[in-house]
This record gives C-alpha cells, sequence and structure tokens, in this order.
DNA sequence: GCTAGGCAGGAACCCCTCCTCCCCT
C-alpha cells in the first residue's frame, strides 16, 4: 500500500500537565484520513476522568473543567475505546514522538492493559522538511500561521479543534510539498495501544 | 502564553555523557 492510499488517524490529547509520569489524559480527539483528505464525518472524541483535580491553568488553557470529565472514562479505559476505533490505522501527531505517544505509553503502563503495537508519525517532520529544522517555529500555532489557516471556529487547544486544524495543516503541508515536486517524507516509528478487545 | 518536565537528536568521540533545542499541556 503507497503513501497515498494509507489510512491515518491523526490524534490529540489533552492532559493535566506536560509530564506523562506526573499527569494525566483528560481528552482524546481524531480524524480519519485517506489519501491525504481529511474524512470530517469520521471523528473521535472522548473526555477522560484522570481520577484527580484538573489544574486551574489547565482548565484555562484546554477549557476542559472538572465537570466535563465527570463520568468520563479512566485513562486506560477511555484509550482502549479509542484503540479499537483506530484499528489498523497509522497514527499522526504534532509532536507525537516526543508528547502524546510517551502519554500513551505511560497511560498503558499504569493501567497495566495489555497492548499491541502500532506504528506513528509525528507532522513536525512535514513542518521541518518545508521550512527547514533550525531557526523556525515548528509549533502547530506557526504551521497554521504559515499556511494561512485560519481557526474558523474551531477551538485550539481543544482536542477537537486541534485534530482539524491539523488534519487541514496535514494536507495544506503535503499540497505545499508537492507544488515543489516534493514527495512528503514521514519517518515512521513504532509504539504501542492498549489491545483490541 | 504566564508555568513546569524531559525526550530526541546532535556533538564529540569510540561509548558514553553532556548539551541544547523545541514542543507538547
Amino acid at each position: 500500500m503507497g503513501v497515498h492510499e494509507q489510512e491515518w488517524v491523526v490524534f490529540d490529547l489533552e492532559t493535566t500537565g506536560l509530564s506523562p509520569d506526573h499527569d494525566d489524559i483528560i481528552q482524546i480527539a481524531a480524524v480519519r484520513m485517506r489519501g491525504w483528505l481529511v474524512l470530517e464525518s469520521e471523528s473521535f472524541a472522548t473526555y477522560v476522568n484522570p481520577g484527580r483535580t484538573i489544574p486551574p491553568f489547565i482548565t484555562s488553557y484546554t477549557g476542559i473543567r472538572q465537570a466535563d470529565v465527570r463520568g468520563a472514562p479512566a485513562p486506560a479505559e477511555a484509550l482502549g475505546v479509542f484503540s479499537s476505533w483506530v484499528g489498523n490505522s497509522t497514527l499522526v501527531a504534532h509532536n507525537g514522538h516526543r508528547f502524546d505517544m510517551k502519554f500513551v505509553e505511560a497511560t498503558c503502563r499504569r493501567g497495566a492493559c495489555g497492548v499491541r503495537p502500532v506504528s506513528y508519525h509525528d507532522s513536525l517532520a512535514m513542518s521541518w522538511q518545508l521550512w527547514g529544522r533550525r531557526g523556525v517555529r515548528h509549533g502547530l500555532d506557526a504551521v497554521l500561521g504559515r499556511l494561512r489557516l485560519g481557526a474558523s471556529g474551531l477551538r485550539r487547544h481543544d482536542a477537537r479543534g486541534d485534530v482539524a486544524l491539523l488534519g487541514r495543516a496535514i494536507q495544506a503541508m503535503r499540497h505545499e510539498l508537492m507544488r515543489r515536486g516534493e514527495e512528503p517524507i514521514l519517518p515512521q516509528h513504532g509504539g504501542m495501544l492498549p489491545a483490541m478487545e
């Protein structure tokens, strides 16, 4: 299967903080892409109950309140549901190599769940390829700005808004690379998700 | 975009350790 037909799941996590070891997931959102097109109708979103108080800074940053996660599944359980939704697709996240997948793996470890291998890409690689690694910002806001992609009603730092924007950014970056006559180079990493039930 | 933590990757160097950069919430 060539990269063009490949099916991807673009995903994003909101958490109680930056440390995979000391913080927990509070929201998971994802959208499917096929042939470099975002399939808006095939999306996934859930709040996650971290089993503790969400720091005020995180509530102001993400808009996620304690009441939003009350009654939501625990982190390992939510990841299990997500894993089933992902199926055999390859995951993609922005800075996923150093952030999102670390949280996924730490959550699997803490939840002592059975795991399965999964492949993933980090969309930072596309930004590096397009604009050069050094001396250029590659955060999602910087990428969206360079691509002239506005938020258009989507809320940044809500995982649902972020995956919709990241999907569009990936589409636009691919378009920009093709315009230059380049194929996107996306290194494939190996990670894990909870085993599918 | 305030705050904190630490990987990954490179440099220097021959195997590690140190260092710096940058991104995520």
